[in-house]
RNA sequence: GGGCGUUUAGCUCAGUGGUAGAGCGUUUCGUUGACAUCGAAAAGGUCACAGGUUCGAUCCCUGUAACGCCCACCA
């Protein structure tokens, strides 16, 4: 034996060792008799799939350290054990990363082609998955590999997508048109989980609007106002409500409804806000409570839109220096309050102000969800550990909001959804030509131009929709495909797009003046010919009718054509789900639960799982939702136990970071001090839940408790003969034996309490402190001078002792314990076993 | 604005209704025939503060303070 352990000579023989030996399956597992006498005949962990995108951090090392310990400890109890690992495609968080790298190569995923973005996307996953999967086998897992899933296998994408439609049928998803959190930067929506809040030192500008004096910190948003807001018990107001009152704004003189809602603080600004129901999440909720109308006049790239007037265009922070600016000049400022701090919603991921605008998405109707999980969490059927998480969680549940699903990115499981195309058409004419509906006929016989005395504004290739003006129906749509200006005088009346209608210039006067009353209509009066293609539509439809759009039609597979019109043009939603949609869903799913009903056999003997270990802070991301969705799903609980474990700070409690450069490279230093020393570390001293630290100095020292327990093993084989007499034990050996089995029940306890830290530190304590320090120093003369009997006996107990610490400790630290296990088969020359599986424990 | 957590040795943190614990660090001594990545020992704490319950409180209760975290629509 060497020295010193040395994890690089070991750690490879012995995961190829595990692995051969095929008892990370459950299906290997022996069957012992110790089976039937325990409660629970299974156990399994589905391990939070790691994302995608990069390699494993230190906080990877955590859970998998704290599962792996359980696995361990419950397949030596003899339960039939499983511990399936998986990864995440993560959606958004792996979008922005490869952004990133796009970035850095000069390219964008705004110019890529959908499909080979896509497949670039999947090769960088699978490529990071492969080394993510060599590092969880470094750090120890015993996963059983054979079971590995990632989110997006065939077989997953289809029950997500089941699920989808199941709840699509049942009422729980619906497309709403509100004003969602959208990122200018990555051009997607985000839930309200994804938004982040940051204090930032701004201003309050408090301005004329007609009779009042309102304070905004959005000025730019002004043209988007729908009505005027006050509380409804604010007597200085009060004669207003109900009312509509005169405003000069930048646009000139307009006319707005003033009304009355309980979000309106009196006490703030003035007691007046404006309401922005486009963007503004609070005045989108007064607006829905008031039916106000919806104005856009920010789009999706952050700039004003025409309903801005000479603001479109700009760039919203361009767009509020121009507008204050000019405010001023027309005296409608009135003073602004320089020391205004708030609380901005800004994107977790980049940090830049998220705009508010409004965008037709997918939503989960959460409460009905909700319900039953906070029913059965307040039962206590679950357990959640550290239980003060409880309360956490349950106010979570029961202030719950519907759950945008839909996101903006191309890099996830697509919404199996179809947009009707003709939909898409209608929607795309943002341009209508009304005809007089004596007209129409001759358009369908072929008309292919029409005189205006208004400019449309149309332009060649603009499409449109053509419209009954008496009927207010749309009977087709076109494209422009000439303009010309003429005058009244100038107009060829011999034109055959024009015969049918005026045989001399006075019918084409007298014409124009009917349906233009209020204009002085002469022969110099300029004439727009617009010229056009023309298709029937399908179906007369209202204009309104059009803009509402078909609703979208949910299924896996495209349909043949649009229920609501018939069209065979459709498209699939260009959206995909939000990541935590899958992933929510993911303990019954790994499980090999089937839509169908026929569920894999896993389904049976492992669902609902035993614990589900993660990390605290997505406790709302991912556990709330796994159980809801899990009742829902299967009817049963995703998992009996949640534990949650916390932060790994540096050892001056900082957040690691790669840009602080504190970052602790768990690979780094397993390999420098071994995965064993790595692991203790990462578990002596850290409560549930708790943030903790690690540290060089603490791997350092479990790294030296591992020297020991070799160097107890060495001694033990140095002095090792074979025993050949009976033995004759001492009443202290007895004693210590006692000892040994006292803190056995100790570690167990705890183990069993999830109190992973107090099982660590008795076990090394008990090694270190009673067994070496005590133990093997009384020992040393009896092994010297004793007689034979009494040699053999403090052998047999020293041997003893050293084989059950070792099974206590190989939870905590596999490699060592194991490769000392194998030593002492082979020094007794027994039959090789792996400690994996050994018993009792 | 709500809620939660923390406050124990120089540092990092356990823990308990009955005289305070570990690791690291510090000091002294020892050991080179398991291990110097070692052993033996020592110093070091009004258990944040103020009340209360109790025979007894670091622990339970109430309040205060500091720090940290989470949630929340104040324009």
């Amino acid at each position: 034996m060497d020295k010193r352990y040395i994890p690089d000579k070991v750690e490879e023989k012995i995961y190829s060792l595990w692995e051969k030996s095929g008892f990370f399956n459950p299906d290997n597992l022996p069957k012992t008799k110790k089976l039937t006498k325990l409660k629970a005949k299974s156990f399994c962990i589905i391990m939070p799939p790691p994302n995608a995108n990069g390699s494993l951090h230190i906080g990877h090392a955590l859970f998998v350290t704290l599962e792996d310990i359980m696995i361990r400890f419950a397949r030596m109890k003899g339960q039939k054990t499983l511990w399936l690992p998986g990864a995440d495609h993560a959606g958004f968080e792996t979008q922005v990363v490869f952004d990133k790298k796009l970035e850095k190569e000069g390219r964008s995923r705004f110019k890529m082609d959908r499909k080979k973005l896509w497949q670039e996307m999947y090769e960088f996953t699978q490529e990071n998955k492969k080394t993510m999967e060599n590092q969880l086998r470094k750090l120890g897992a015993s996963c059983d590999w054979s079971r590995e899933k990632f989110t997006l296998d065939p077989d997953i994408i289809k029950e997500v997508q089941h699920t989808f439609i199941k709840m699509h049928k049942e009422g729980l998803i619906y497309r709403g048109l509100r004003t969602v959190n959208w990122c200018v930067k990555h051009q997607t929506a985000l839930s309200g989980l994804e938004v982040k809040r940051k204090e930032e030192k701004g201003k309050l500008y408090y301005m004329k609007y007609g009779p009042f004096t309102l304070a905004t910190a959005r000025p730019e948003t002004k043209f988007g106002d729908t009505a005027i807001a006050v509380h409804p018990n604010d007597k200085r107001y009060k004669k207003y409500i109900g009312k509509e009152v005169e405003v000069q704004g930048l646009l000139g003189k307009f006319k707005i409804k003033v009304i009355a809602d309980k979000a309106v603080d009196p006490e703030f600004g003035t007691g007046v806000i404006k309401v922005t129901p486009a963007h503004d999440p609070l005045d989108a909720e007064i607006g829905t409570r008031h039916n106000l109308e919806v104005k856009q006049v920010i789009d999706r790239y952050g700039k004003l839109n025409e309903h801005a007037g000479r603001y479109a265009g700009m760039k919203v922070m361009e767009a509020r220096e121009k507008v204050v600016e000019d405010l001023k000049k027309k005296g409608l400022l009135v003073k602004v309050d320089e020391n205004y701090t708030h609380n901005l919603a800004v994107c977790f991921k980049c940090e830049r102000t998220l705009e508010p605008i409004p965008l037709p998405q997918w939503y989960v109707k959460t409460k009905p969800l909700a319900k039953p999980a906070i029913e059965t969490i307040e039962k206590g059927k679950i357990k959640i550990i550290p239980t003060h998480r409880k309360k956490v969680i349950l106010h979570w549940l029961k202030n719950i909001e519907d759950w945008n699903i839909s996101r903006q990115i191309i890099w996830g499981i697509r919404i199996p959804a179809w947009i009707c195309e003709k939909t898409n058409e209608a929607k795309s004419y943002k341009l209508t030509m009304g005809f007089h509906e004596s007209v129409v006929p001759q358009i369908f016989k072929g008309k292919i131009a029409t005189w205006r005395i208004r400019d449309h504004g149309f332009k060649k290739g603009d499409a449109v929709a053509f419209e009954n003006s008496q009927e207010e129906k749309i009977f087709g749509h076109g494209t422009i495909t000439k303009v010309e200006k003429l005058t009244v005088g100038t107009m060829n009346l011999k034109d055959k797009t024009h015969y049918a209608t005026y045989k001399t210039r006075d019918e084409l006067l007298r014409a124009f003046k009917k349906h233009n009353p209020d204009k002085n209509i002469t022969l110099q009066t300029p004439v727009f010919a617009y010229h056009y293609t023309f298709k029937k539509a399908n179906k007369l439809m209202k204009l309104k009718a059009i803009s509402s759009s078909c609703p979208p039609i949910v299924s896996i597979e495209k349909p043949k054509q649009c229920p609501s019109c018939k069209s065979e043009k459709l498209s699939q939603d260009p959206d995909v789900f939000d990541t935590w949609f899958s992933s929510g869903q993911w303990p019954y799913l790994t499980l090999g639960f089937k839509n169908s009903g026929k569920h894999d056999k896993d389904f049976k003997d492992f669902y609902p799982t035993s614990v589900m270990e993660t990390a605290s802070d997505i406790l709302f991301f991912w556990v709330a939702r796994m159980i809801m969705m899990g009742i829902y799903r299967t009817k049963k609980l995703p998992f009996k136990n949640v534990y949650l474990h916390g932060l790994i700070l540096d050892k001056d409690k900082q957040k690691m970071s790669k840009s602080k450069g504190n970052v602790i490279n768990p690979l780094g230093v397993a390999e420098e001090y071994g995965t064993d020393a790595v692991r203790m570390a990462l578990i002596a001293g850290n409560t549930p839940g708790r943030n903790s630290t690690i540290s060089e100095d603490k791997i350092r020292g479990y790294r030296n408790f591992a020297t020991k327990i070799w160097n107890i093993t060495r001694f033990i084989s140095m002095n090792y003969e074979e025993i050949k007499t009976k033995p004759v034990i001492t009443p202290k050996d007895k004693k210590n034996l006692k000892q040994l089995e006292a803190t056995k029940k100790k570690v167990t306890k705890h183990l069993e309490k999830f109190e992973f830290h107090r099982a660590a530190e008795i076990t090394y304590h008990y090694i270190w402190h009673t067994f070496a320090d005590k133990i093997i120093e009384e020992t040393k003369p009896r092994l010297q001078n004793g007689d034979k009997k009494d040699k053999a006996a403090a052998l047999e107990t020293l041997i003893t002792i050293l084989t059950e610490s070792i099974k206590m400790l190989h939870p905590f630290m596999p490699y060592a314990t194991e490769e000392i296990f194998q030593h002492l088969q082979d020094l007794q020359g027994k039959k090789k076993k792996t400690l994996l599986i050994v018993e009792p424990w």
